[in-house]
DNA sequence: CACTTGACCTGTCCGC
DNA sequence: TGCGGACAGGTCAAGT
């Protein structure tokens, strides 16, 4: 499931492989997977260079030569994946055997490039949406304008003075708003939660000092720590190129329900809150 | 204001 | 084997 961690490994990606690259066409099979009147997004799109990709939040923001950018938010199961004959790992290798599927029946979109290699973005789901935007103006799509801050580019006193707007809020939920912060989802939450030894339904007004600044500092280290990774690969969730993230390999408490907490080794329980599931260990993170 | 539910979708897994 | 239901979890809109 693409978390900050997640798009910013595919944004790294895009840089790698895509950039340089000219889009010569695309097609489609969901209609609403392209949220742009269709011949406005193939007039910016076909005959553009990709200049440059980067991040805000979970959304990843493509820009042209046309002096427009390509929005494209993932969703739960979306993928970008990058083919070219250039770019391969080995007979039998499992990447290779996995994009030389593509196109498959949950390719959206499948763009051709000028040098024959291709793009796709695959979304089983069909959650996800691509957008197509003036550069100039892309901070003030709705989307990107009603973001909150990158937690990596925050200071605690940020950190702090965000949470407090909604004292009476239930932790977890204000870290998962993304008009609160922007690119935390529920593995990093869960994760975080649990290392700052916070309930995640305690109230923000309720949790000590000392806890919501460990909460702060292991909030950074988990997303780092992914990003170092190349992200969790659960479900769908794959890099450009193909390949995995490991970071799940690291995690302590996500889908660990039922094994013992790392710290106390009393079992890890599943449960609701902010309407999602959530782990954590009843020992250690008490209301 | 805080919180819940439903909608958007499809694939997997579990129990009967 | 087949079938219904829970579950996965990002975001928004609507309802309590």
């Amino acid at each position: 499931m693409p978390e900050l961690p997640e798009v910013e490994t595919v944004v790294r990606g895009l840089n790698e492989h895509l950039v340089g690259h000219t889009i010569t066409s695309f097609d489609f099979d969901w209609p609403k997977t392209i949220k742009t009147p269709i011949e406005i997004f193939k007039k910016e799109i076909e005959g553009a260079k990709v200049l440059s990709a980067e991040r805000r939040g979970k959304l990843i923001i493509i820009n042209l030569s046309s002096n427009h950018s390509i929005l494209i938010h993932l969703k739960m199961t979306g993928q970008l994946v990058y083919k070219s004959p250039k770019l391969q790992y080995g007979a039998g290798h499992p990447n290779d055997s996995l994009i030389s599927k593509l196109p498959d029946k949950s390719t959206r979109i499948h763009f051709k490039l000028d040098d024959n290699s291709e793009f796709f973005f695959n979304d089983f789901r069909k959650f996800g949406w691509v957008e197509m935007v003036p550069t100039t103006d892309k901070h003030l799509h709705k989307f990107i304008a009603s973001l909150g801050p990158e937690p990596l580019e925050i200071t605690y006193l940020q950190f702090k003075e965000v949470l407090f707007k909604y004292p009476n809020a239930q932790i977890k939920a204000k870290l998962l708003d993304q008009h609160v912060l922007a690119g935390v989802g529920n593995i990093y939450a869960d994760e975080s939660l649990w290392a700052a030894k916070i309930h995640p339904q305690v109230k923000i007004k309720d949790i000590p000092e000392v806890k919501l600044e460990t909460l702060f500092a292991e909030l950074q280290a988990v997303l780092n720590l992914s990003i170092e990774k190349g992200g969790s690969s659960s479900v769908n969730y794959i890099k450009v190129d193909g390949k995995t993230g490991s970071y799940l390999s690291f995690a302590n408490v996500y889908k660990k329900e039922g094994g013992p907490c790392p710290r106390c080794a009393v079992p890890l329980i599943r449960t609701v809150a902010a309407g999602r599931g959530t782990r954590l260990c009843p020992n250690c993170q008490k209301i």
